[in-house]
RNA sequence: GGCGGGGUAGCUCAGUUGGUUAGAGCAGCGGAAUCAUAAUCCGGAGGUCGGGGGUUCAAAUCCCUCCCCCGCUACCA
């Protein structure tokens, strides 16, 4: 027990400047079934999220709400807080960029940068909208009809020279594009790995880390009229969770660096550019693993507050469950690629698969047992060509799940898992075990004894996806909490004849439609 | 503008070292069964493989060209 091997998984932390949306939701409910699949899987795991509080946008929103920055993250926070359980997440830790251990470990790491040289003090220049209180880059204003240069927004914008300090990125070129180059799954899909290294390959500008027009943030050390900017701080709360900066300490030594960052495309640049040149700056290990998901659209449509398709994580929980949910959303969505939901595709998905495939299977095979068997699983006999075909698929399952699970594929980790469950929907017709009660009782047994043995092994693996509906139907088999662990799993174990099982209760409801759906 | 990805059944997609009647899931249609959450099983149907041209005995698959969509990135005097 004691050479379990570790692994570190993240999510981004969320910026809650509003409450948490469906992207939050996804990102998280993903994660944690990849925290899940480790530890059920022998892994010692630390799976970290949290809130990302600072900076000028949380500033503003406090601000036009009449409220401080701390007291609007105070309000916000624990909404972010209660969804990850209220979707059955097991986050280890979730962290706040606004919590003490963390301003202490970003001004580590400024200093341990600073120290290498790669902080330099300068002047940040541009195009400077006083209404949008933004920057804008050259090619995003334009002169107007009447001599005045403005912004995409339409407001005049002015020439703006501001001290900041600079980070040496451009110094970092060729060591990226070694690490990069090292590993060709480091930034995954790959796609996205190829994009980042053609971006690093155009060259890179010092960036601007720090501000002095706000000052909602981590002070710059040895300089307070700065605030870090620009992720510095962000980022560091993947090292600050484990400890940083004791860098000796036992946590730090034992899960940095982190096995993966999961992360929206959008912030990919961030965490698979700035981050690892930061790090290599501090003189800290670089993560191994930076895994880029897709945005999830309304049919097709981005969510958005003016087109009014806002959903509330909350409330599609209440609607569908919680285990449907997470379901759909791994399920549906081949992971990496942006994908679609709507109130049909939802219903349709978690009906056809869990209501119909996998939950009316365990009841009709489970309720048979309890009808006929007193609710003893019955022992199997000898095995014809077509139980060990379905058993040999069966005990297929967790190395090919392993193999998806290497890259984050967790939808073919389910593609894989279903499939057997429908070949067992097949099995089951085809062996037609409530005909043979009449005829041959003995090799009804065996059949359902089979059956049993499949939903076993199906719900063992499902345990990451629909971690509390996979632990009802292992439950209805008799099959205890320490036999639930990936070990159990494979042809070296069997469900266990003789076992008197409880009453059967069905696990998926179908979804029925009511006056009113979350989803259009 | 540059780089990259993609356009295959109603929907989502698989299928490229070129080779027999182009596949899957879902939807739809027909049938069987009745143990089960009206669930399950079986079967037919459904495609000019974006358009055009070319190479080849043979092209969704290779080459040329055109159209469209998406991502990253740059630039706009």
């Amino acid at each position: 027990m004691a050479s379990k091997p570790r692994y570190y998984v993240s999510t981004a932390i969320s910026y809650p400047n509003g409450p948490p949306h469906i992207g939050h939701a996804y990102e998280l409910i993903a994660t944690d079934a990849i925290a899940r699949f480790m530890r059920l899987d022998g892994y010692d795991v630390f799976f970290l999220t949290g809130t990302d509080e600072h900076g000028q946008k949380i500033q503003q929103t406090a601000a036009r709400e009449g409220i401080s920055a701390r007291d609007l993250v105070a309000r916000n926070v624990p909404r972010f807080q209660a969804m990850a359980k209220r979707l059955d997440c097991s986050n280890d830790d979730f962290i706040r960029t606004t919590e003490p251990r963390h301003h202490r470990s970003s001004q580590a790491i400024w200093e341990r940068m600073a120290r290498n040289g790669d902080i330099y003090l300068g002047k940040y220049a541009g195009w400077y909208s006083v209404r949008d209180e933004a920057y804008y880059a050259q090619s995003e204003t334009k002169v107007g009809p009447n001599g005045v240069r403005q912004g995409p927004t339409g407001t005049p914008v002015e020439w703006v020279e501001e001290e900041s300090y600079f980070f040496r990125l451009s110094a970092y070129q060729q060591k990226l594009l070694d690490l990069y180059a090292s590993d060709p799954q480091y930034i995954l899909p790959k796609e996205r790995h190829n994009e980042v290294t053609s971006f690093v390959r155009g060259g890179l500008q010092d960036l601007s880390i720090s501000r002095t027009t706000f000052d909602w943030g981590v002070p710059v050390p040895g300089d307070p009229r700065h605030v870090m900017y620009v992720w510095v701080d962000a980022l560091t709360n993947y090292i600050t969770a484990v400890g940083f900066p004791d860098d000796d300490s036992a946590t730090f030594r034992r899960y940095w660096p982190a096995d993966l960052h999961v992360i929206g495309k959008d912030i990919l640049r961030f965490h698979a550019v700035y981050w690892q040149a930061f790090l290599m700056s501090a003189g800290i290990e670089v993560p191994r693993r930076v895994f880029s998901h897709g945005f999830l659209f309304n049919r097709g449509e981005k969510m958005s507050k003016s087109v009014g398709n806002v959903i509330d994580p909350f409330a599609l929980a209440d609607a569908y469950g919680v285990d449907p949910l997470r379901f759909f959303f791994l399920r549906e969505v081949p992971f990496g690629q942006d994908g679609n939901y709507s109130h049909e595709a939802i219903v349709n998905r978690i009906n056809a698969d869990l209501a119909n495939d996998l939950g009316n299977l365990a009841q009709r095979s489970l309720s048979m047992i309890a009808r006929q068997f007193a609710g003893v699983l019955p022992p199997a006999g000898a095995l014809s060509e077509a139980d060990r075909a379905i058993l040999a698929a069966a005990d297929a399952m967790l190395d090919a799940a392993r193999e998806a699970m290497r890259t984050q594929q967790l939808h073919a980790v389910l593609n894989t898992i279903w499939a057997v469950v429908a070949q067992a929907n097949r099995y089951f017709a085809g062996e037609a075990p409530w005909a043979l009660a009449k005829t041959d009782p003995a090799r009804q047994g065996t059949v359902l004894n089979t059956t049993c043995e499949i939903l076993r092994q199906v719900a063992i693996l499902a345990q990451p996806f629909i971690p509390s509906s996979a632990a009802r139907l292992l439950d209805l088999l008799g099959v205890s909490a320490e036999e639930r662990y990936f070990t159990w799993l494979g042809a070296g174990r069997r469900v266990a004849a003789g076992r008197a099982l409880p009453p059967p209760a069905p696990i998926f409801p179908r979804y029925v439609d009511a006056e009113t759906t979350p989803v259009r």
